[in-house]
DNA sequence: AATGAATGAGATTTCATTCAT
DNA sequence: CATGAATGAAATCTCATTCAT
């Protein structure tokens, strides 16, 4: 049994440093073109032109490194789902943001990442309670007064939480899978989800 | 850039050895209970009880050895879905398939893996769209007649590979989630596939 | 407070093997010649003229490799002790064997290194309690049935126990005080014990 | 070839400095409590809530810390012996402070450390012949007339400056090997040393 | 007086893999 | 079949120290 290191707290490196932030890039390149397992402090200072142990000066351990890059990009994906939220269109709008390529790769990426990086996975379930809470949040009021009932297997009598997962499971599936080539079934599920859109924006 | 090697020439062990069924155990075991960045020809060996030049005698390279769990456990998911799809609830037959804990867990590491084992990737798309294919066909018969229409928005007139991109989508999403201590919208999620299931049997 | 790893019990590499030794061999040079703190894998494997893994390949932990030296070296001490113990001049054997410069500059470092290498202090204090006892019984034999009274502040009343120990500090003392350039009452305290030693054995 | 590095004529900080004792203070209590192994400008930085490029402002080297502090030690412990050889028991009071934990734990610490700090060694070989020699003129003062002889093995006619050092190695190897949990023969070497004690004071 | 940034060197391991036996 | 021995490459991290500000 591993001991769980906690993160460890030293702040070094001003949040607002440039290279700093040119680590954080640096390292979501790496995740989103290589994958995760590419991701080493190694790699990391390579790619963004600088020597290794400088990357340890600003993120003492690798954990640390993997948590700012998921935060930023997490804080970034709250303050656009708020916008989407906030939207004349916020069902649509969610589901662009949900299926946005980059975004979603690299969520999945460190969904992936959680098995072996607990704290990372920490983090996450954070996030993600969060995300379905304001989403949930948005579909009570978008759909409203309608009878909720999971057990009537129509879509639109499907509870907020519940829908917010569905879309989430499914969006992850499709850029998981189209990045390993796979595409039977994506149109079709698509076309499918923008059906049920038009269907409840129509009212019909 | 990495070199291509070639498939050696070198002997490999029977693949009826027991030997090698250890082995392939022990490399599922280890990606279930520690994920699969914790899989190395040491400790395969070390929780097979064995030496780690002998897992290379087996499996010249470590895709060769993780290439064929994959295989022999889609195989294996092959044959069960074959049973369920000629079951006389084939569709709950294959929901209950789809959110078994074991094997979703292993599929989602393998999934996780693809990313950075390119020739993992390709399998795995391989075996999905086989998958698929068998599942699209199992739901014309049981959904038939009903007029497919995507873009209505209606489960119940989704195409059939949708469906099975939904489902397999939902399913993966429970899996991973529920590995990382999310919860939130799980129940719902899955009461109201069940509840879809039903009305689907019932022929409301 | 870190965690105290235990010492793998792997075992690696047969005990007779020829590079065994040279790595137990250069590590224990390394030791004498440039203090414990300049023992390392990369700087042993310098020493003994190979690759820094290699060494890892016999001794799975620096701990592993320390600890392996200083059994070597601790079991040959009570070898030797056990030989002195049984001549006909035990008592003065004893005080040849404490005073021996490489010996006991070794087991000098050791202590040293003991106190953040918590492994190597347990088993140092092991082997110490066994040395002491085995002294204690030679000394009750030789120094027999003289009435013993530690408070009697004579060095011939005092109790085996007592004496061991206080050899064995006069004698560390002399080695390590000896290797700084100290000599101030090095004769003197030599000569004192070596008288002590004449008059016990005339049985003045 | 490590190179000599040579004073250099960088500023430093002032000796009355209250960050410079904090310094000093920090790294003596990580010797104590973690052993001098756990030294370095970053492990003192940290305890005493500074900087580590704050330590090097102070003291250009490690070396230069450790000169520091070890002077600082000594220093006083030359200041306490002057008064316990100035005070009507000073045998006693010699032997009491020999003993003390604290005092005596750094001295060992120092003394481990020597080996591979070679101007540390210096240092330490410098006092300990002041300590020797100080200690040597009050027990010709008091142990005084009797007929010194080291040949003959009695501790009441050994030469002072022996006498220093058995007491020196003795009270040493009774603080390291306490530290290993030994205790073997720890009782009955204390209880000769008072035995003595109290025979040369009572003049018996 | 103090600190952020940076770096070369090194420590301790782990890994996949090869090869001779 | 099986294993002991060996190795190049890399991962993660620490250290002392410098320098500009």
């Amino acid at each position: 049994m591993k001991e769980i290191k906690l993160a460890s707290s030293r702040r070094v490196g001003a949040e607002s440093s440039a290279t700093r932030t040119v680590i954080l890039d640096a390292t979501e390149r790496l995740m989103l073109e290589e994958g995760y397992a590419a991701v080493s402090t190694r790699s990391v200072a390579g790619r963004a032109g600088l020597k290794a142990p400088l990357v340890h000066y600003y993120f003492p351990t690798t954990d640390d490194m993997l948590l700012a890059v998921y935060r930023r990009s997490a804080d970034q994906n709250l303050e656009r789902l708020s916008g989407a939220l906030a939207s004349d269109q916020p069902l649509r709008a969610l589901w662009s943001l949900s299926t946005d390529q980059t975004r979603t790769a690299l969520a999945v990426e460190f969904m992936a990442m959680a098995n072996h990086r607990k704290l990372i996975g920490a983090e996450i379930a954070r996030y993600v309670e969060r995300f379905r809470a304001m989403q949930a949040e948005m579909l009570v009021r978008v759909l409203g007064d309608g009878v909720v009932d999971a057990r009537a297997g129509d879509l639109k009598r499907c509870p907020p939480a519940g829908l917010s997962m569905l879309l989430a499971g499914v969006s992850r599936a499709l850029i998981m899978e189209a990045s390993l080539g796979i595409s039977a079934g994506h149109a079709e599920a698509i076309a499918f989800v923008e059906g049920w859109l038009r269907s409840v924006e129509t009212g019909v």
